[in-house]
DNA sequence: TGGCGCTGTCATTGC
DNA sequence: ACGCAATGACAGCGC
C-alpha cells in the first residue's frame, strides 16, 4: 500500500507536472477529492470526518512495537510532498481566488508577507470554505477543509519564529501536512521526532523494569512548558510563550467566519475587490438566462388567452428598479420587419382570405421576408401566432397600451407573469417577509449573498486550533466561524490535557493521548473535543460559549477534597511537582482504580491496545482476578467513553448539516426568488418593446388608398415561417382559439 | 432548588 | 463465539 502510494504519488506527479509545463491545465484536486476517492485515500490517506484513528497502530509505533515506515524514507516522501505543493500551486495559479494568497505566502522565500497579511490563513480556509454553500458533499468538503486548514498552517509558519536550523520552512509545512495524514494512517508526530521517541523508549523501558507510573506522566510538553515553550500539539514544535498569543490576536483580527462570505472574501483577498467573484456572476446570470429561455419556450407554445399587464404601480416595478440594459431586451428586434412588400401583396379583403385556414395563414400579407430571422432568433423558431393579437380578446383591458393599439405581448406575457407573481406572492407569504425582500434588493446591488443569520452557525476549528490544538483532520462540519476563546485556551490546555482519563502515562502532553482525557479544560475540552480520536472534528462552538461544566466527579475522593484547582496561568508557571499533583488529582476513576490495584500498566494501553496485544500484555503479568476484571472493565469503559463521544459527536455534526443544509436551501430559495424578480423585468422591458415596436409598424400599415387600419379590425400576426401578417380580426380571433385549445389538449 | 447541559456508564444491538 | 462500534437510556455533576 505504501509503495502503491509512493509510486502513484511520485508518477502522478511527474505526469502532472508534465501536463502544466505544456499548458494543460490538471486538477489534481479533483482527482483527490471526488473522483477518484481510493486514489485520494491513497495520496493522502483516509479522511473521513469518522474514520477511526488506528490507536492500535498508534501504540504499535510508540511502544516500539513497530516503525511507522513513512520514517524510513522522509528525504523522498517530502520531495514528493513538495512537488504536490507546487503542482498544487500551478494550478492554483490559474483561479482568481484567495489562493493566490497562500501561492505568495507560500513562495515568499522571506516569509515577510505573514505581517502584512495576517487573514491570509483564513482567506484560504475561506476561499475552500465557500464550498460549504454547494451542497452536501462532504467528502469534498472534507478534503477542501481540510487542505484550507493545512495552508492556514503554513501561513501560521510563515508567521511563526524559525523552530528549526535544518528543516525549511517548507519541509516543517510539510511535516505538518504529512504528520496530519499520518494520524489517519495511525502514526503520531512523535515518529518523526528523535528526542520523542528516545523518550519512548525510555518510558518503555522503565515501564518493564517496573518503574514508578509517575516517572510516566511527564512528557514532552512538561519538558518544554518547564522551559516555557509551547509545544504545537500538531508540529511538535515548540514556540516561544508568546507566539500563542500573537495566534490569538491574529484570529481575533480574522474576521468570524459566521460573516458572508462575501464580505470574508473582501475583507480576506485583496485580489478581489467585488462583491462577488466573476464565476458567481457569471453563474448567476447564465442562470437568469437558462430560466429565460424555458420560460420563452413556455410562452411560446402558450397562447393569448390571459392579457394580464401588470399596473404601472405594481409592486414589482416599484420594489425593484429596472435594469437601464436588459441584453434580453437588446435582442428584441423588429427592425427587419420591413413594410417594403406590404404594399404591394395587399390583399386583405379578398374572400380567400377569410376562408383560408390558419395553417395557409403564411400566404396572407407578407410583411416580412421569408429571409428575416430576426423573431425568430429572438423568440426561438416556434410559431408566436397569437402574439400580436389585440387585447380586447380577452377582454382585459391593457393600461400601457394606448386606446385603440393591443398589447402585442399581452398573450405572451401574461401567463408568465401570473405564475410568476404569484409564485413571488407565494414566497413572500411563505416568510420572505419584507426584510429578505429588502436583503434581496440589497443583493441586487452587492450580490453578496443573504445573510441568513449566520451568528448560530456551525462554528469551526479556529486558526489557533490548527497551530496548537487539533491534530486531525477537520470536521465536515468546520465551515464556519472560529472560536477565539479556543485560541485562548489553547496554550494552557497543554499542560492539562493527559492529565486525566486514559492517558498515556509516556504521551502525558501528547494532544493524542490527551484526547481521551476527561477533563479540566473548560474551553477545549469542552469544546473543541468531542471525539478521543479526532479532536479537531468537535467544531468549537462559540454559541456554546457559555457552557463551561467542570466535571470534577472524575477526580478521585482525595483530589475532590481539594477543590480548588489551580487557574492554568499557575499551572504554566509551575513546576513539574505541582503539575504531578494537578495531574494526579485529574485522574478519572479508572486510573485511581487502577492505581489502587497496582495495574502494571496504563489505562491507555488497556484500552487502545489491540485484543492481540492486550491479551499479551495480560499474560506477561501475574495479574489476580479482581485486577483481571477491573482492567476488563476500564478496556469496556474506555471503549464505550469514546464510542459515546463519537456518537454524540456524530449527532452534533448531522445537526451541524441539517442547519447548512437549511441555510444553503434558504440561499437558494432567495437565488431564485432574485433570478425571478430578474426575470420579470426583463420580461417587463420586452414586453414593453414588442408594444412599441407593434404600434409602430401597425401605425404604419396603410391601405390600397393609402388609410390606416383600424386595430379594432385588424391585428399583425407573426407566422411561423417568420413573416408577419396582417389580418382580420375575426381571423385572429379564431386562431387565437384554435391555439388555446391545443395546449390544453396535450396536457389532458 | 429545579432545570439544563455535559459527560460517563450501562445495556443492548448489529456487524 | 468473540470483539467492538453504535446508540438509547440513565445518573452524576456543575452551573
Amino acid at each position: 500500500m505504501l509503495s502503491l502510494k509512493k509510486y502513484l504519488t511520485e508518477g502522478l506527479l511527474q505526469f502532472t507536472i508534465l501536463l502544466s509545463l505544456i499548458g494543460v491545465r490538471v486538477d489534481v484536486d479533483t482527482y483527490l477529492t471526488s473522483q477518484l476517492p481510493p486514489l485520494r485515500e491513497i495520496i493522502l490517506g483516509p479522511s473521513s470526518a469518522y474514520t477511526q484513528t488506528q490507536f492500535h497502530n498508534l501504540r504499535n509505533t510508540l511502544d516500539g512495537y513497530g516503525i511507522h515506515p513513512k520514517s524510513i524514507d522522509l528525504d523522498n516522501y517530502f520531495t514528493a510532498r513538495r512537488l504536490l505543493s507546487q503542482v498544487r500551486a500551478l494550478d492554483r495559479f490559474q483561479v482568481p481566488t484567495t489562493e493566490v494568497n497562500a501561492w505568495l505566502v507560500h513562495r515568499d522565500p522571506e516569509g515577510s508577507v505573514s505581517g502584512s497579511q495576517p487573514s491570509s490563513g483564513l482567506a484560504l480556509e475561506s476561499s475552500s470554505g465557500l464550498q460549504d454553500v454547494t451542497g452536501p458533499d462532504n467528502g469534498v468538503r472534507e478534503s477542501e477543509t481540510e487542505q484550507g486548514f493545512s495552508e492556514d498552517l503554513e501561513d501560521l509558519g510563515a508567521v511563526a519564529p524559525p523552530v528549526s536550523g535544518d528543516l525549511t520552512k517548507e519541509d516543517i509545512d510539510l511535516i505538518d501536512i504529512l504528520w496530519r495524514q499520518d494520524i489517519d494512517l495511525g502514526a503520531g508526530r512523535e515518529i518523526f521526532d528523535y528526542s520523542h521517541r528516545q523518550k519512548e523508549q525510555d518510558v518503555d523501558k522503565e515501564l518493564r523494569d517496573g518503574a514508578e507510573q509517575e516517572d510516566t506522566w511527564p512528557g514532552e510538553g512538561a519538558e518544554a512548558l518547564a522551559r516555557n515553550l509551547l509545544v504545537d500539539g500538531e508540529t511538535g514544535e515548540s514556540f516561544p510563550a508568546q507566539f500563542p498569543a500573537d495566534i490569538s490576536s491574529i484570529t481575533e483580527a480574522v474576521p468570524s467566519e459566521s460573516e458572508p462570505p462575501g464580505l470574508q472574501n473582501n475583507l480576506l483577498s485583496p485580489l478581489l475587490t467585488g462583491t462577488e467573484s466573476p464565476f458567481d456572476l457569471e453563474q448567476q446570470w447564465q442562470d437568469l438566462m437558462s430560466i429565460m429561455e424555458m420560460q420563452a419556450m413556455e410562452v411560446n407554445t402558450s397562447t393569448s388567452e390571459i392579457l394580464y399587464d401588470a399596473p404601472p404601480g405594481d409592486p414589482l416595478s416599484t420594489n425593484y428598479s429596472l435594469a437601464p440594459n436588459t441584453p434580453i431586451n437588446q435582442n428584441v428586434s423588429l427592425h427587419q420587419a420591413s413594410l417594403g412588400g406590404c404594399s404591394q401583396d395587399f390583399s386583405l379583403f379578398s374572400p380567400e382570405v377569410e376562408s383560408l385556414p390558419v395553417a395557409g395563414s403564411s400566404t396572407l400579407l407578407p410583411l416580412v421576408p421569408s429571409n428575416s430571422t430576426s423573431l425568430n432568433s429572438t423568440f426561438g423558431s416556434t410559431n408566436l401566432a397569437g402574439l400580436f393579437f389585440p387585447p380586447q380578446l380577452n377582454g382585459t383591458a391593457n393600461d400601457t397600451a394606448g386606446p385603440e393599439l393591443p398589447d402585442p405581448l399581452g398573450g405572451l406575457l401574461d401567463e408568465a407573469m401570473l405564475d410568476e407573481i404569484s409564485l413571488m406572492d407565494l414566497a413572500i407569504e411563505e416568510g420572505f417577509n419584507p426584510v429578505q425582500a429588502s436583503q434581496l434588493e440589497e443583493e441586487f446591488d452587492s450580490d453578496s449573498g443573504l445573510s441568513l443569520d449566520s451568528s448560530h452557525s456551525p462554528s469551526s476549528l479556529s486558526s489557533s486550533e490548527g497551530s496548537s490544538s487539533s491534530s486531525s483532520s477537520s470536521s465536515s462540519s468546520s465551515s464556519s466561524s472560529s472560536s477565539s476563546s479556543a485560541s485562548s485556551s489553547a496554550s494552557s490546555s497543554f499542560s492539562e490535557e493527559g492529565a486525566v482519563g486514559y492517558s498515556s502515562d509516556s504521551e502525558t502532553l501528547d494532544l493524542e493521548e490527551a484526547e481521551g482525557a476527561v477533563g479540566y479544560q473548560p474551553e477545549y475540552s469542552k469544546f473543541c473535543r468531542m471525539s478521543y480520536q479526532d479532536p479537531a472534528q468537535l467544531s468549537c462552538l462559540p454559541y456554546l460559549e457559555h457552557v463551561g461544566h467542570n466535571h470534577t466527579y472524575n477526580m478521585a475522593p482525595s483530589a475532590l477534597d481539594s477543590a480548588d484547582l489551580p487557574p492554568p496561568s499557575t499551572l504554566k508557571k509551575g513546576s513539574k511537582e505541582k503539575q504531578a499533583d494537578f495531574l494526579d488529582k485529574q485522574m478519572s476513576r479508572d486510573e485511581h482504580r487502577a492505581r489502587a490495584m497496582k495495574i502494571p500498566f496504563t489505562n491507555d494501553k488497556i484500552i487502545n491496545l489491540p485484543v492481540e496485544e492486550f491479551n499479551e500484555l495480560l499474560s506477561k503479568y501475574q495479574l489476580s482476578e479482581a485486577q483481571l476484571s477491573l482492567i476488563r472493565d476500564i478496556r469496556r469503559r474506555g471503549k464505550n467513553k469514546m464510542a459515546a463521544q463519537n456518537c454524540r459527536k456524530r449527532k452534533l455534526d448531522t445537526i451541524l448539516n441539517l442547519e447548512r443544509d437549511v441555510e444553503d436551501l434558504q440561499r437558494d430559495k432567495a437565488r431564485l426568488l432574485r433570478e425571478k424578480v430578474e426575470f420579470l423585468r426583463s420580461l417587463r422591458q420586452m414586453k414593453q418593446k414588442v408594444q412599441s415596436l407593434y404600434q409602430e409598424v401597425f401605425g404604419r400599415l396603410r391601405d390600397e388608398n393609402g388609410r390606416p387600419y383600424s386595430p379594432s379590425q385588424y391585428a399583425l400576426q407573426y407566422a411561423g415561417d417568420g413573416s408577419v401578417l396582417l389580418i382580420p380580426r375575426t381571423l385572429a380571433d379564431q386562431q387565437a382559439r384554435r391555439q388555446e385549445r391545443k395546449p390544453k389538449d396535450r396536457r389532458k
